[in-house]
DNA sequence: TTAATTTTACGAAAGTTTTCGTAAATAAAT
DNA sequence: ATTTATTTACGAAAACTTTCGTAAAATTAA
């Protein structure tokens, strides 16, 4: 297993979500969908993706004379190397307190609630 | 309210978490920490400290000679922060997903399970 | 084919963060 | 009092991120 040290900033965070949520995509696809939010250039989303290639963030292919990029990482493989930095960088490495924090603040519904219980409920079966 | 916004680096983060373990602390009690984690030049915490207090992260007191920093922001609001942040850039701002990814992958004892399931409880009781 | 359009490549400026060297101020030690 | 050690102030370099202008390459339209 490649252990990678995937740390995007923050605009190369920005792209990768508009790749997990639109499947690989042109510059074009990118910075469109990037606009809806922040009015961003062209050119400044090409800039980035060029970098991330060299970092290895993304991965590119041709389509005529398009590059079309795609995530190198599997998307939970991203999002848990970022939880695991705030986790330990904020949180000191308790995933409870950041858990509760996180359900405290944020409208959560009763669904996801239950279907967070139901999950912990499979954790503990699985633990002991 | 002050609606401050509070946005600090990783290196101020890790700063912070001196200070919210420790207490209010001189600079040489932050650095000697920081230390134990990785190297770390004196004026080089100093410096930090110094644009943090301009930024308002920190308050300063004077202790003879020493200047004793504490954290400006209440701890929870910075980790509230941080997390909504984290949130929105990498889990489309779903708690739900966020909050089974960080226990999926981290170990939380029996009890903190539990605990989580309680406060669940809680909060499904009081927003129906 | 020629012109217009779109895309990629790339350098560099602007902004931010991190690091460090040096000097001045303060306190302690001799 | 003089020296030594510690602390603060501050500027600037180094590293990194973001933005953009311009040119070359590739494609499409006329």
């Amino acid at each position: 297993m490649a252990k990678r040290n995937i740390k995007p900033t923050d605009s190369e965070l920005a792209i990768l979500q508009v790749i997990w949520e639109k499947g690989p995509s042109s510059v074009r696809e990118i910075n469109d969908e990037l606009n809806k939010l922040r009015e961003t250039g062209y050119t400044t989303t090409l800039k980035i993706l060029q970098i991330m290639t060299t970092k290895g963030l993304v991965t590119r292919t041709k389509d005529g004379r398009n590059h079309i990029y795609a995530a190198a990482a599997e998307k939970n493989a991203t999002q848990q190397q970022l939880l695991d930095k705030l986790l330990m960088g904020a949180f000191g490495g308790s995933a409870k307190k950041l858990v509760l924090e996180a359900l405290g603040s944020h409208k959560t519904t009763l669904e996801e609630l239950q279907e967070i219980q139901n999950y912990i409920d499979e954790l503990k079966g699985a633990g002991s």
